[in-house]
DNA sequence: ATGAAAGCGCTAACAC
DNA sequence: GTGTTAGCGCTTTCAT
């Protein structure tokens, strides 16, 4: 920045101003500035710039994994805000650790970023680490996977609703033994799905209240053998409804293994924004949440919590439907 | 960490040296500084440290487009080694266009990253932008999607032999005129895969070598009518290799929604990899990329480019092979 | 083993 | 409309 204040005989508060289009700043030295800069291959150290300015333009996004989706599509739509506001997007992966994802917070502090957009992990059962971000004042916003009960921004869909519809579907159809597939108790997207369908069975006097809702923890092969003992053993239910997008692959492949046949002897729903769904063996039933609107709301929060100073985002909460597409997976045969 | 200092009676120095856990501090200065750290929630501040260090512990990751199981899959194998050397993944997406591609190198300079891994959009036709950033001396790696011609470090997988096999494949399962879909004419990617597809026609001598390669341009709705007009139209082939997935998903849709039987009238065969293939309708045959060891891989050289400084990433080439897993799609009924 | 001081590249307050 | 200057929070010689 000084050689090119050197060379165009001005100060460098003056090219400072003229690269950022300041108004203080006349058109015509404005242009000299811009045009030596794109001469010379100048541009702003953007560091330099974020430790005088205190704010880093950037924004952290925080996933319990990548392979699915409904995370690809929520990407899509928070990239598509960041660009527009001129933000950059670190992405961190938690892999569902409650461990990582504790690591990843206490990088995002210190300035790092000016904001979090995070989907909390299937582990996660203490909030400390996300209330320690939020006393920095570093604003926050849940998307999907919250964490009840703080007053945290958050972005999600109607969770109790869709288990509620999934589970009448189910019934509708001739299920008398429906279960609900959850990877979690204590994520509240998971619960609040489950709550639904447990609604709907007790309205519907329909089903085992007490065993309706199965949980599938710890690694994927794990989910896999968990699985199989539920869909070969016995009180075998004839129904399910997967929380997330890799138990329907999984009820799914051992379908096809066991010959357990789809929908005849069990009917199939799922979570997810999953694009094969029509074109599965069979298609299959999806509840779809509008991933790419979640995302682009919860940025969008976001970025007013970030850009208007005293606003206060704790209380803001965005909900957006999801909705129900029957296939052959869950048609009465 | 002037507060710090004071607390404890020691220099700034002295903190600095401490929470980097350098030598020249004794154990015990060490550790009182670092409690004295987490009692006061201290933390460095990451933009001072780059402005003095010309390191930003960041990389840059560009995709074309993260709705696409190779990428989301290649983003854990880079994550995963990022995180375990310390540093932070920025995320951008070219969403296939090269303008955007243009602006999120520019954006890369200044230092703001130390290292970029890109994998090109199927617009890129000039390498400016990229020799640009070479020139800066940011290290650089090509993954799977390479420009070709460039002295610039790339971790791809064998294309050329994959195109040929999947010909070889097809042909062999009765096919007598199938064609390559391909996305874009400056693809390297594309390019090799439709090479080593046409050899084989070519050796097999089978098939219409003119007409053998179609390329599907623009958005996916376009992509679409393309793909229908193909395959309604006169001369239809019998036999397709898709070259990305999506095209795959297109030629499914429409397969079901046309009556076209897969695999009595038309095989399929796409390099993917995507996890739902075995239980599509029909099971779809893959040529399936090791996208997380493409990712670990092409990460693991970027970072030897960072840190060790005077290594020449330029000619650095690796291949990682994919693997056909033959399915019902492009079976011989 | 510790400290003093210069300065990374930029911005903001203020002077002109 | 432009220039001067102090300093953002840290690291790094170089003294001691």
């Amino acid at each position: 920045m000084k050689e090119l204040a050197k060379e165009l005989n001005v100060s460098v508060a003056t090219v400072s101003k003229a690269m950022r289009d300041s108004h203080e700043i006349s058109e015509q030295t404005k242009k000299k500035v811009l045009e030596a800069a794109a001469r010379l291959n100048y541009t702003l150290n953007p560091y330099a710039s974020s430790l005088r300015k205190r704010q880093s333009k950037t924004i952290a996004l925080v996933l319990p994994e990548v392979a699915d989706n409904f995370f690809s599509l929520a990407i899509n739509g928070i990239q598509s805000v960041a660009e527009r506001k001129g933000y950059h997007v670190l992405i961190y992966l938690s892999h569902e650790k409650f461990l990582n994802e504790v690591s990843i917070l206490s990088e995002c502090s210190s300035g790092r970023v000016d904001g979090v957009l995070i989907s909390i992990s299937s582990e996660t059962t203490s909030a400390e680490h996300i209330l320690k971000l939020q006393r920095e004042n570093i604003p926050i916003v849940f998307f999907d996977r919250e964490f009840e009960g703080l007053r945290i921004a958050r972005v999600v869909t109607n969770d109790f609703e869709c288990g509620y519809n999934a589970a009448i579907h189910l019934i509708n159809n001739g299920c008398t033994n429906p279960v609900f597939l959850s990877i979690s108790t204590s994520l509240g997207i998971c619960n609040k799905r489950a709550e639904g369908f447990k609604a709907a069975l007790l309205e519907m006097k329909a089903g085992d209240i007490e065993n309706a809702v199965v949980v599938c923890k710890g690694t994927s092969g794990d989910e896999y053998s968990q699985i199989k003992k539920l869909l070969t053993g016995k009180n075998r239910p004839d129904g399910i409804v997967a929380s997330v997008e890799r138990l329907a692959m999984t009820v799914y492949l051992m379908s096809h293994e066991t010959g357990i046949s789809i929908p005849n002897q069990l009917k199939v729903v799922v979570f997810s924004t999953l694009e094969t769904a029509p074109i599965l063996n069979p298609p299959l039933t999806t509840i779809t949440q509008p991933a790419f609107e979640i995302g682009k709301a919860a940025a969008e929060l976001l970025f007013k919590g970030i850009e208007k100073k005293g606003y206060n985002l704790a209380d803001e909460y965005v909900e957006l439907p999801s909705v129900l597409t029957e296939r052959m997976s869950s048609r009465n045969s």
